[in-house]
DNA sequence: TTTAATATTTAGATAAGACTAAAAATTTAT
DNA sequence: ATAAATTTTTAGTCTTATCTAAATATTAAA
């Protein structure tokens, strides 16, 4: 059984790796860790000892299979307690981060289960990110930046890439949270913009917003 | 805040000073804690650095308001989600405490609050034993050993005194589970036995039974 | 009330996970 | 291709929570 830290460590190799397809460098695991190469190089020996990563001194690192059990597996509690709290427990979507990170790490295989079948076995977070089956299968993303989004499409705001309070304060001025509905209706080739619809009234955003809204085609 | 073996500690003294009545020892603690009487002392010291407990070398330990707090606040969550396991997850009342023993150390007033709700306020567990409200009241057990139940009186079964397998299997032949309505219809002075009613059928249980099975009258 | 038994504390050690500072390897730039 | 910059690793320290063994205090017994 692996330990809280050395669950959160995975977790952080799977995301660097993106699903585990890249090497991942010392360096960006402590960055990602907040803690100092040289810990991330203890963590990483631990690691290999146990046989969830391959190491070799120098040359990074990379999830074993059973290392993207272990990952995997706490993505998947992390993101069945977020769709919980949200759908259940009346907390908004930018709340349930931090509990989740707790959640993440209880250790009960019927809890998992039960959990998944009390949510009726969802396959997206509050944020619309894949929810991993029980085997460890992650289902591909259906969410997508707004600036990917074709003309004329319906999509919905399933999240946001730029979390600073500047980011969320401006959605909230111009009234768009998770779950608003919003229609590409053109989009400005010379400065990247894009006018929308959103609750029925029309409105130009930059190529900035549209590239830090995440939303799922609807 | 509390680490979480702190917390530990606090619920077992809580517990060991029958909710905060009497002062505990050293070993008490020790033994509940599946632990050494040395690490019990380093513990001590540390909780009484933190104000949690009043602490005189030899003369024992007792939970300040403080520390009282803490317990039953980590207790109140305990319960909350043992409750959840049992009415929400289709765990059954013996497969919850493990899990509850991780969940209670989950730190975040918002989720207690809202489970709390969700569950719709409740007062006891699924073992019968009170939920401590938010302001740290701990309303008084209603539970009961079979053995003080009056005659005639009806009482449902909400949990063990003893909780080996072979007592749990004698309850299990005996059709006797969590919930199951029971109706007290005489003692015997001579051996302690009482005759029951339970499913609508009479049966004699022995003293040895009736002191190890809780009740709550109905 | 002195001794024996028991309970408690102290001292020193260990493992996990973090840190700093310094050494070694790798990569980049001239 | 060598020097400089960067990355990674090593060595040694710290804290938390545990342990064993030894010392000290308290309680019980003769």
């Amino acid at each position: 059984m692996a330990t809280l830290s050395e669950e959160n460590y995975l977790k952080a190799i799977f995301h660097l790796s993106r699903h585990d397809k890249t090497v991942v460098s010392t360096n960006a695991i402590a960055q990602k860790m907040e803690t100092k190469a040289s810990s991330a190089t203890d963590m990483i020996k631990k690691l290999f000892e146990k046989g969830l990563i391959d190491y070799e001194k120098y040359k990074g690192v990379k999830l074993t299979e059973n290392g993207r059990l272990a990952a995997v597996s706490v993505i998947r509690k992390h993101r069945l307690w977020e769709l919980f709290l949200v759908d259940k427990l009346r907390f908004s979507w930018d709340e349930v981060h931090e509990v989740a990170e707790q959640l993440e790490h209880i250790k009960s295989k019927k809890l998992t289960r039960e959990l998944d079948a009390f949510l009726e076995f969802p396959t997206e977070d509050p944020h619309g990110d894949p929810i991993p089956d029980a085997n460890g299968n992650m289902p591909s993303s259906q969410k997508l930046l707004l600036a990917k989004v074709k003309q004329l499409q319906r999509c919905i705001c399933v999240g946001v890439k730029d979390s600073t309070p500047k980011f969320l304060q401006y959605l909230d001025k111009h009234k768009i949270a998770l779950g608003t509905e919003i229609t590409v209706l053109s989009r400005e080739s010379y400065d990247e913009s894009m006018a929308l619809k959103i609750n029925n009234i029309q409105r130009t955003i930059s190529k900035e917003v549209a590239h830090n809204l995440f939303v799922k085609i609807s």
